[in-house]
DNA sequence: CCATAGATTGACT
DNA sequence: GTCAATCTATGGA
């Protein structure tokens, strides 16, 4: 399937997130290929309005790749320990992401077991599991999301089950906003919240 | 400078 | 259910 163009993440943050829902993440490069289908992301907003996102205090050597230009892969270090992926939404300069918080693995799954134990629907069932997972680390921040080693294409299927929307998890600021969008009935989503 | 909170996870009581 | 690991950024003295 076709690789995603910078054009389909150069749209409001809060569209990007559920027509992300059912495209595939592939890892090539590495030795062992990996391939997920996304099913839970949360979109973050930089302007002005969300006070959860990381842009929300403007620019600063960790969260730079946020007002690059869209397409381009958001990755940080998650209370010094994890890393977070997210892709960069809107004009360059907005500051607006989505994060990737789910995957269901396709393939890969001898080298994913390799890298975290655990039955299947725990090993990328969050945004730091599937990032230790795919391999992915601070090499990836500000890199392209639509080529190379990392990168989104559109899902072979049409989404089989209904899309959920609900507030966003592990933040205490702007509870309210119902920015997390996730497949029904999904065993590979986040569990507990 | 120091304290604290954080888009998390896994180990433990 | 509680809590620590470990790094970045912010806010106050």
């Amino acid at each position: 399937m076709p690789a995603l163009t910078a054009d389909f993440f150069a749209r409001p943050a809060v569209e990007v997130a559920p027509d992300l829902l059912g495209c595939v993440l592939q890892r090539a490069g590495a030795r062992e290929p990996r391939v997920g289908r996304i099913v839970e992301v949360e979109a973050y907003l930089g302007d002005g309005s969300d006070p959860a996102s990381h842009a929300h205090s403007g620019p600063t050597p960790r969260n730079r790749s946020m007002f690059g230009p869209p397409g381009r892969f958001y990755v940080y270090r998650s209370m010094g320990i994890h890393h977070c992926l997210n892709i960069v939404c809107q004009p360059q300069g907005e500051g607006a992401a989505v994060l990737i918080r789910a995957l269901e693995p396709l393939r890969g799954l001898a080298i994913i077991r390799r890298l975290r134990s655990g039955r299947e629907s725990d090993l990328t069932n969050g945004p730091g599991k599937l990032c230790q997972a795919f391999g992915v680390d601070l090499r990836f921040d500000g890199r392209s999301a639509t080529r190379g080693e990392l990168f989104v294409c559109t899902g072979t299927t049409a989404p089989e089950r209904p899309i959920r929307r609900s507030p966003r998890i592990g933040i205490s600021k702007a509870t309210e906003l119902r920015y997390r969008f996730f497949e029904a009935d999904n065993p590979h989503v986040t569990p507990h919240r």
